[in-house]
DNA sequence: GATATTAAGTTCCTTTTAGGAACTTAAATA
DNA sequence: TATTTAAGTTCCTAAAAGGAACTTAATATC
């Protein structure tokens, strides 16, 4: 069984990476966020094969995270722009940037970093609350289910549940 | 050309890829976030093939994301649980989730948000700075290369330095 | 204490996806 | 007009994933 076929369409990450859960994917996405736009820029700075970068393009293009903006005076050459959707991706981008920093290398061997631009200093990713306007620690942070997912819950068995949704919606 | 074998090892985010960057790495990871440890669980809470879960547990052990902790009066079963290392994913997890919910749902119609647990405002992820002690907006983000990129772009054309790392290191 | 069941993988086979290179077609450049 | 470039497509091979049955040791049950 494809996980895509699974009843997971409860869950918003299972959804995300549905459409970006992919090494490829991902990283066309940080070379879209560098400055990339043609199809052969990429193909070039990522070495992947070009049907690979066609098939990749043309889902992205789908869920209106590129849009396809042609260039010069023809109908046939086009650009690969992000839109606001797609920017707005940037978040996953630097938490995993981030951590790859924080993880993989040690302190002054990182080869490149996300800073502020007024201090220079490292930025991390975290939750913020725009209702509390502060910062966030896993533990104050509360999964919470919605109607449908409370609904399946009361109609089905625990196991039952775990099995329609491909995950355990709250900690035993 | 493998994408691994490029040399993107200057690159935490690629790097990051090479060990997470997977459909079902960040489902398994997502389903150890709500509390599985064992491997028959995340077999049937994913429904994945066996052999790809067995290849994926080895690789998050071998990456330190997971630690194999032996259960019962026996050296045969394991727990699966997260290092410090691997619940450091969690904004990475987080940033996916909340994407996914902005983007794919109607508002009063995401199945599940990150919420404060003290107001129950639903969360978004953002960069901060420890020094100025403020969350900052992308466009005050700056994204530094360390000594080594620094060193190979002064020794390569721009299109040398991009086909070395698989990527521009600057906007253009 | 024998029997059945569970847990954690392996093995085998088929299907799908990815890699590699050459080919196509129209547009821009020389 | 001839050449190169851009954006794919096509074809073939190699690698990875899906599906199901099999193994081996450890619990649980009778």
């Amino acid at each position: 069984m494809k996980h895509s076929e699974h009843n997971d369409k409860l869950c918003p990450l299972a959804q995300t990476l549905g459409i970006v859960g992919d090494n490829w994917t991902l990283l066309i996405l940080r070379n879209a966020f560098l400055g990339a736009r043609r199809f052969d820029d990429f193909q070039q700075q990522l070495g992947l094969t070009r049907h690979v970068l066609t098939d990749r393009l043309k889902k992205l293009v789908e869920h209106d995270i590129f849009k396809k903006v042609p260039y010069g005076a023809s109908n046939s050459r086009f650009e690969y722009r992000l839109t606001q959707k797609g920017a707005a991706l940037s978040p996953v981008l630097m938490a995993l940037g981030s951590w790859g920093n924080q993880w993989l290398f040690e302190k002054e061997q990182q080869p490149m970093r996300y800073t502020h631009k007024t201090c220079g200093a490292e930025l991390q990713m975290t939750a913020y609350c725009t209702c509390c306007d502060i910062n966030v620690s896993s533990s104050d942070i509360k999964m919470v289910t919605g109607p449908e997912i409370e609904t399946l819950k009361k109609s089905l068995s625990p196991q039952q549940l775990t099995q329609a949704l491909g995950f355990m919606p709250q900690s035993p």
